[in-house]
DNA sequence: GGTTTAATGCAACTAAGTTGCGAAAGTAGA
DNA sequence: TCTACTTTCGCAACTTAGTTGCATTAAACC
C-alpha cells in the first residue's frame, strides 16, 4: 500500500511529474522542493507513489535513481519495461514509448529489463 | 593511457577477470581483495584497466558498478554495446553476446546503450 | 473539536566512491 | 646492479546518495 494521505508535500512531488513529462533523478527533485520539505520525505514520497504504480524508478547512466510518471500502471501490475533516453548533453531523460525486441536465451528465464539509450535528444541535435 | 607499469596489484586484478568470465562489481572486488590491497587502489586500477580497453564497467540494477572483461575492445573503440544479464537469485552478472536491434528514434541520435536483462540464470533455474 | 495513525523533520548513520599527499616500487639508462 | 625518475600505492579524510529511529505534526474520520 502506498499513498494513504494526500498532504501537501504528496501533492508537490505530484504536481512536478504532472507538469512536465521528464524523468526527474531524486537528487534533482530535492533540490527542487528545497525549503519546502526533506529529503527524507521526498524519499518515502516516492517510494509510496512507486508502490501506487503512479511513478517508475529506473537507474541513471550518473549511477543515480530516477522516477518517472507512470502510464497505464497499478499498484499489482507495472509496465515499466519501456526504455529511457538520456541526453548526454543536457542531461535530461524521456520515457520511450516503444518496445525492444529482446532474442531468446536459452537456460535463462528474463523477467524485466533495463534499457537506457543513450545520445543527443532533440533539443540538442539543433 | 592507462595501465603503465605491471605491478603486483594489476596482475591480482587482472588474474580475477581471467579466471572467470563472470561481471563483479566493485564492492566484491574490494573484497576479494581485502588485505591484499586498498580500495582506493582497486578503483583506480579499474579506471585504468577500463581507459585501455581491458574491461569495461556498467551499473548493476543495485546501483554497484561492475566491471567485465572486453572482448575485441580497445583504447580508442569500445564494443561494449552488449547486454548483460544479472540473475535475482544468486545475483550473478553475465556478459551477452547477443545483439539487441534498437528501433530507430525520430529527433533522436542514439549514440550507446546500457541493457540490463534481469531473471533466473541458468544454474538458478534447475 | 477530539482521537487515531500516517506522514514529516531532524539528526545521526551507512556505504560507495573520490581526493591529496607522502611513501613505496616499477622501469629505464648507465 | 646501482641510480634516478615517475608511476603507483596506502592511508586518512572527505563527499554524497540513500537509510533509520524517534519525537512531533497534521490528515482523516468520527
Amino acid at each position: 500500500m502506498g499513498i494513504v494521505r494526500k498532504t501537501k508535500a504528496v501533492n508537490t512531488v505530484l504536481n512536478i511529474f504532472e507538469h512536465n513529462n521528464e524523468a526527474k533523478s531524486v537528487v534533482n527533485l530535492i533540490e527542487l522542493v528545497k525549503g519546502e520539505m526533506n529529503k527524507t520525505t521526498v524519499y518515502r514520497i516516492l517510494d509510496r507513489l512507486e508502490q501506487d504504480g503512479t511513478i517508475h524508478c529506473f537507474n541513471g547512466k550518473d549511477g543515480l535513481k530516477w522516477y518517472a510518471k507512470c502510464n497505464g500502471c497499478s499498484e499489482n501490475h507495472h509496465y515499466d519495461l519501456h526504455p529511457h533516453f538520456q541526453c548526454t548533453n543536457c542531461d535530461k531523460v524521456e520515457c520511450l514509448s516503444l518496445e525492444v525486441k529482446i532474442p531468446s536465451l536459452k537456460n535463462h528465464k528474463v523477467d524485466t529489463t533495463d534499457i537506457l539509450l543513450m545520445g543527443q535528444c532533440s533539443d540538442c541535435l539543433t
